[in-house]
DNA sequence: AATGGGTCGAAGCTTAGATT
DNA sequence: AATCTAAGCTTCGACCCATT
């Protein structure tokens, strides 16, 4: 039974200390606590290491993530000489503990399908990667390399070091994360239909502005165009025609900040002959007219926040 | 002249349930 | 689980007119 820690991949990190730590016996004697996380990285074993009642041998290229104040000592004073890195680091918002079998997959863990695979929506706010607490990963002299400099920058303490520090941080957590997924998605079988479900996506994107018929896509596809619409709906939550909608009204606000073209000109480019029927679609979808819209975004030139 | 808005029916789209 | 069928729902765009 792993432990695992899920944490915003935008997560704010603060590095606030790290070190090699070589074992001598006082290491078995001595709690030790701190109100940070502790990312632990061997980089030569073995080492002996106990977290609160849990005890643990780390082997070279180990990594052991401790919870905030948990304690730790060693717990074998005969073994001595092992050396592991340690990185102190708080991140907010905090990582959660994250249970595999309860806890719904976030997106990018799962089968790489979800909303995000769609054009017009945008990325999750707060994607989520997963941390094992105890792992080895199969890039693990990169990660100590990345360990090796981490340490570095805190002995010689210049300029940006804490900015530099988070930064390797999230690197090498985002490097654990990664070899996780890894090791999740040789576990994981796609199912049949999200291959056609991703041609689908394919060919929205690159025809939408055609005359998409359902015939056509029922000859490129070869499905009928009826369960065409159930594979959609069931991946991407949304169906096939508000996508398409959705992707024609995003193209217009970009041709209408963009360029002059009038409004009926632009209304044909993304597929839509009628202009007073694009016009009704986009008010529909962005809340404005497009003249209006175009307006406001020529006044104000600060990012759209329409949804 | 260009654009915004309302109504309505045919065409197109979606979904529940059947079928393989 | 994947696919199809049939029924019912939704939308597009033609036709109006109003506003700038």
């Amino acid at each position: 039974m792993a432990i695992h820690y899920a944490m915003s991949r935008s997560a704010f990190l603060d590095v606030k200390w790290a070190a090699l730590h070589t074992v001598r016996e006082s290491f078995s004697l001595e709690q030790h606590y701190n109100p940070y996380f502790e990312l632990i990285a061997v980089t030569e074993g073995p080492v002996h290491l106990q977290a609160e009642e849990e005890k643990v041998v780390l082997h070279a290229g180990d990594t052991f993530l401790l919870r905030p104040w948990e304690r730790h000592k060693g717990w074998n004073p005969a073994a001595q000489g092992g050396e592991f890195y340690w990185v102190q680091f708080a991140a907010t918002p905090e990582p959660r503990p994250f249970d595999f079998a309860k806890d719904r997959l976030p997106v990018g863990l799962e089968a790489p399908h979800g909303p995000s695979d769609l054009r017009t929506v945008p990325a999750y706010r707060d994607e989520t990667m997963i941390v094992p607490r105890r792992f080895r990963s199969s890039g693990r002299f990169h990660l100590l390399g990345l360990f090796e400099q981490l340490v570095r920058e805190m002995d010689e303490a210049k300029g940006y070091y804490r900015y530099r520090s988070s930064l390797l941080l999230g690197t090498m957590l985002e490097r654990l994360a990664s070899d996780l997924l890894g090791h999740v998605r040789q576990e994981t079988t796609l199912p049949a239909s999200y291959v056609t479900y991703r041609s689908l996506v394919s060919l929205l994107d690159n025809q939408y502005p055609s005359s998409l018929t359902r015939e056509t896509l029922e000859a490129q596809l070869d499905r009928k165009y009826e369960y065409l619409c159930g594979v959609f709906k069931k991946y991407a939550g949304m169906t096939i025609g508000a996508y398409v909608r959705h992707l024609r009204v995003q193209r217009a606000q970009y041709l209408l900040q963009a360029t002059e073209d009038s409004v009926q000109s632009i209304a044909a480019e993304v597929g839509i002959a009628d202009p007073f029927t694009f016009s009704k679609l986009f008010k529909k979808l962005v809340g404005r007219s497009p003249a209006d819209y175009r307006n406001e975004i020529r006044n104000k030139p600060r990012c759209p926040d329409e949804g």
